[in-house]
RNA sequence: GGAGAGAUGGCAGAGCGGUCGAAUGCGGCGGUCUUGAAAACCGUUGACUGUUACAGGUCCGGGGGUUCGAAUCCCUCUCUCUCCGCCA
């Protein structure tokens, strides 16, 4: 969430940048300043009675010691008096909780990069590569070719489970395993520590990272032990570092973790979400940096340059989208979407998404470094996943089917121990 | 699942209801000494809020209560550890 302070100091500015991101309900910010005022002057009356209060039983403690009851008796009941007139600051704590739950309606500052728009038609392609396979005449899609090829089972995962939770099977269970090994090894390359987390999160987690309070339909919930079946594992590896301060010298901390992800993803059914588009259940390899505030953009520059350069080796055409304000997520100052061609299905697919969130996340979980000054401050966190594997595998196998067989990009020949299904 | 013990500062570990934001040790930082380092010695070292700066207020797992006053007493929740049972 946003710091209040900064938005007392930057009124103007928060509520054009809010307008951005096309946030319907600006008037939050003056009730929240209203009620940040009310707050100050409450918690100013309350501190001084409190700091009468306090002195008054010191004093009693040394009248009691010196023998004098009568005088301490008459302190006795001069706090009482003081305790009563507490009751008029009791709004207090209704006020703060009033803030909190503003705040946590708030959404983050989009980035002054971020490009004007409300729908994702005036997302921007800030760059495309790859080049686009001319496929042969009876092309399929990949939930028919997973079929013939074997490779994923929907109706079992049907049976098994529900919709939206794919069995993979002989070569495809492979291709799985070998892609997640490559993204891993190719994030450890570069500096990123591997993470096993755990799959369930208790509520403090999910609130960290800002699935709950207002997303909580979207994540799978264990209510006897209420805990979550984590969405992304953003959200377990960001909160690693939760109420944390981090010594500066270890900034940046790059992690990376490969993890199933669980969405409950309510509604939407159809042909967008047919095949490996949209599951319940799917394999994810994440990146996450919490990064020194003053260099959080060249950082976010060199992990979109990262997952650029992880697509490329995979031979895939794609284009790097820089979300409107609109289209952007609520926690996120810019996001970049990356998206492959998926040539059978002729639609792009977004395979990752990285973001800076500044100190959005941050701020809500106490992540902090100390400042030369030996002060805390907030560090900056950003997160892109590199990549989504359900989409990643449909692009694969849609655009390099062949007469007889899919082949597979050079990188992954070792790592899957052929060149072709 | 049954029985018991516990939760204090970066870590370890004290703490008769008042002078405890908290002893002590380790670690960290600064200094003295040294060609340099180590050792030794001296000093310093939590967070939040608030103020121009002070002052003030809050925090000893979370929440509530008793009291003029709570780290210390009571209730409750959560978590951790030990033993037994079950089990990968």
């Amino acid at each position: 969430m946003l710091q209040v302070n900064f938005i007392r100091q930057n009124v103007d500015f928060v509520k054009e940048r809010l307008a951005v991101k096309h946030f319907s309900q600006i008037s939050l910010v003056d009730e929240l300043l209203l009620l940040d005022e009310r707050r100050r002057k409450l918690q100013f009356e309350k501190d001084e009675i409190q700091a009468k209060v306090n002195a008054a039983s010191k004093e009693i403690g040394g009248l009691m010691r010196e023998g004098k009851k009568e005088a301490a008796e008459l302190l006795k009941a001069e706090v009482g008096t003081l305790k009563a007139s507490m009751e008029d600051v009791s709004e207090l704590n209704n006020v703060e909780s009033a803030i909190h739950n503003i705040l946590v309606q708030i959404p983050n500052l989009p980035s002054t990069q971020v490009p004007v728009g409300r729908t994702p038609e005036d997302n921007v392609v800030v760059r495309t590569g790859g080049n686009m396979p001319v496929l042969p005449a009876g092309a399929k899609p990949h939930w028919d070719l997973v079929q013939q090829y074997g490779l994923i089972d929907f109706e079992l995962g049907n049976k098994i489970t529900g919709s939206g939770f794919p069995v993979y099977k002989n070569k495809g269970a492979k291709l799985q395993r070998a892609l997640i090994q490559y993204f891993l090894d190719f994030n450890t390359a570069a500096g990123y520590m591997e993470i096993q987390p755990p799959l369930m999160v208790n509520e403090a987690s999910a609130y960290g990272t800002g699935q709950l309070p207002d997303k909580e339909g979207q994540m799978y919930h264990a209510t006897i032990d209420n805990f979550y079946l984590i969405p992304t594992s953003e959200v377990p590896v960001t909160n690693i570092y939760r109420d944390e301060i981090i010594k500066e010298s270890d900034l940046p901390v790059k992690m990376t973790a490969y993890t199933p992800c669980f969405r409950r993803e309510a509604g939407s059914y159809g042909k967008d979400v047919r095949g490996l588009n949209r599951l319940h259940q799917f394999d994810k390899v994440e990146i996450v940096q919490l990064v020194h505030p003053d260099t959080s953009y060249d950082m976010l520059d060199s992990m979109v340059a990262h997952v650029e350069k992880l697509i490329r080796s995979l031979e895939l055409p794609y284009r790097i989208l820089r979300l409107c304000g609109g289209d952007m997520g609520f926690t996120s100052a810019i996001t970049y979407d990356f998206e492959v061609y998926s040539a059978a299905q002729e639609k792009w697919l977004e395979v990752s998404s990285v973001s800076n969130f500044e100190a959005y996340q941050t701020n809500r979980m106490k992540i902090r470094f100390k400042d030369g000054n030996g002060k805390p401050q907030l560090v900056h966190s950003l997160n892109g996943s590199s990549m989504a594997l359900p989409r990643i595998l449909a692009a694969l196998l849609e655009n390099n089917q062949v007469e007889g067989g899919i082949r597979l990009p050079k990188i992954l020949h070792s790592y899957f121990g052929a060149e072709k299904i």
